[in-house]
DNA sequence: CCCGTGTATCGACGAATGTCGAATCAGAGG
DNA sequence: CCTCTGATTCGACATTCGTCGATACACGGG
């Protein structure tokens, strides 16, 4: 069994406590890279935003100026991101965000304050 | 005056609350895109965890698999995100963390939950 | 003033990325 | 079964990125 993410990083280790390992580091790069695209940031956040905690890809693609195809690549890398979970649900498909990966990735940064319990 | 990222972003504005626009986007995912690499990542953590919050240059080359350049090439990409700070003593230059922008990407990401005050 | 050492910049190159149009797949409804 | 619509995959292309070696810059010390 490979290890989780969550795993590898603990609930608690901010990048200020102790350096990152070569592991975490590759690890974590990959989520925030996935964060490093504003189409992908803005999609996150609509998703994440959006009532019910959940938005149809129809909903998303007509916010941007770019096409299909490109929602839908971004989609997948915020997926295989872990940011994201994607639910087909008869024509249309769903998207909504992992709160655990995005609390993860912000407890990371969190410098200098105490984590809150 | 050109808007600071945290008067763009504002204090407490976490990505779920409501929809990036495209300008946010655009300044936030430079951050991001600045923390999408392992070698940046471990510098990072290398400088903020390192003992009077600031490390040396020379220090931090011998922790790698790559060259000078390629070390200053991502120092360059973390001082511009923002995210650091350099200042040369005499021969050696030392880099310090920026708390506040770690913070305020940490904030970002900090959804569903009441930030610390 | 000239080295020697620590950093940064430059120029180049292969790999990865963002984007598109065309083609394909998945379901719903005649 | 066929077709229409929504979503993804595929193939291609220009751009960006990470890396290197060579070179240039900044200081301190003989």
């Amino acid at each position: 069994m490979v290890a989780e993410p969550a795993d590898v990083v603990g609930c608690c280790s901010p990048l200020a406590r102790e350096p990152l390992d070569a592991e975490q580091a590759v690890d974590l790069s990959r989520s925030f890279k996935a964060l490093g695209d504003p189409v992908r940031l803005r999609l996150l956040s609509l998703i994440a935003s959006h009532e019910g905690g959940e938005a149809c890809v129809c909903e998303l693609t007509d916010t941007f100026e770019v096409t299909g195809p490109t929602i839908s690549h971004h989609l997948k890398v915020l997926r295989e991101a872990g940011l994201i979970t994607g639910e087909r649900r008869g024509t249309w498909v769903y998207y909504r965000a992992d709160p655990d990966a995005l609390r993860r990735l912000s407890d990371v940064l969190a410098t200098g304050r105490p984590i809150p319990a």
